[in-house]
DNA sequence: AAATATAATGTTCATTTGAACATATTCTCT
DNA sequence: AGAGAATATGTTCAAATGAACATTATATTT
């Protein structure tokens, strides 16, 4: 799709905008890459525009736009507890943010998505630990299986959602955990998509 | 820490940051809150970059950092398989990045870092499965009871690394797998300080 | 052989843009 | 009352920057 050359104009611009936060002007370009001609950066330019490689606000200074400004980030808010009820969920009372591509948490492009931080092991065989961030998409359905962050009865917890001759339940992932059985309303907040753990660093000695 | 004039000029540094792509000249910023001099915008900018807010890169045009910018976000690049050498660990060889900030991933400032994409079950009792994208500091060094990736004997693996009366080895997370004691060498090739999963669908039926 | 895309040079121009200077008003905190 | 910060004006200048024009050369494709 580009020339070796084109490649090369086109990662100096990425790695510019990357390192110093701002976009070489043409005759950065230009004297980085020993042309004589300030021409000769405005043809690759126009070029990558063309090609889509490249986005641009014509005739402002240093206004090129890289893709890798366009790879969609998301910030996603961090909640320790979700509070008991939607309404409460808003960006004020998260308690941090994740930054990441959607690509990389299975996040499909328009659904809004949360971050929850895991407390206790209930779901250990899941594999879910404690201090481990779940990433889940806002959603109100789930399929037979999924892990959901669920209000049932009035309080929020992450578990696996289960249907069961047409009744579902919520499942925990440790034999130590009872089913969660909803008494009046099983109210879904979010189906699991992914999970990010920080690795805790080794304690002094370990078995 | 602001004014509420201050931080409306840097509320919309920021918006227009995101929204074009390109921070706004002092005349853009002028005419949008529509001041008859830049010195105005000239006296924000001085005092938000005094203060700590915004960055920039003085006699350049349209060279504003806003903070935004500043969430240092890192392409990791994801390797399927650690090819038995690090001179190959390159950025061509890598079948992928995710792009995260450095925070949410442990990631100390100046440490490079990338990330493998884990094969098999060796380690689940660590809680690291099949297909999970673990993230590693690009270190020679390690703490016993860290997870690493070491070169053992002209192979990568991701295990646990224990010193046992001063002998080093690579332990398995899984009782199925023996321990690895290095014939020759045991070269670590960086230590897990993070792990991204992607949850996987929920199957037609579970049980 | 003709056509097309890529790659490069040299020059000139108009506009965009940041910067500096002197000055003035209002507000808050001593 | 006085000091200091925040807020604002008006003007001028030099430098930075994108854009256009005419030309040339080398590949690759038709």
């Amino acid at each position: 799709m580009l020339t070796d050359r084109q490649k090369s104009i086109l990662d100096f611009i990425q790695s510019e905008q990357r390192e110093k936060g701002i976009t070489p002007s043409t005759r950065e370009i230009q004297s980085h890459f020993g042309f004589a001609s300030q021409t000769s950066v405005m043809q690759y330019i126009a070029t990558l525009q063309r090609k889509g490689f490249l986005d641009r606000h014509a005739r402002k200074a240093r206004a090129l736009i890289t893709p890798f400004q366009k790879i969609r980030i998301t910030d996603i808010p961090i909640y320790g507890q979700i509070p008991a009820g939607m309404a409460s969920m808003t960006e004020q009372s998260a308690e941090g943010h994740v930054s990441l591509d959607m690509a990389s948490v299975n996040a499909s492009q328009n659904a809004s998505t949360f971050a929850l931080r895991v407390r206790g092991d209930s779901m250990i065989d899941a594999h879910i630990l404690d201090g481990d961030l779940v990433i889940l998409e806002d959603r109100k359905d789930a399929q037979n299986g999924d892990i959901v962050a669920a209000l049932i009865d009035g309080e929020t917890t992450l578990k696996r959602y289960v249907v069961e001759r047409g009744r579902p339940y919520l499942k925990a992932e440790n034999v130590l955990y009872p089913d969660l059985t909803p008494a009046r309303e099983l109210r879904i907040q979010g189906v699991m998509i992914s999970l990010i753990r920080k690795q805790p660093a080794a304690p002094r000695r370990k078995g």
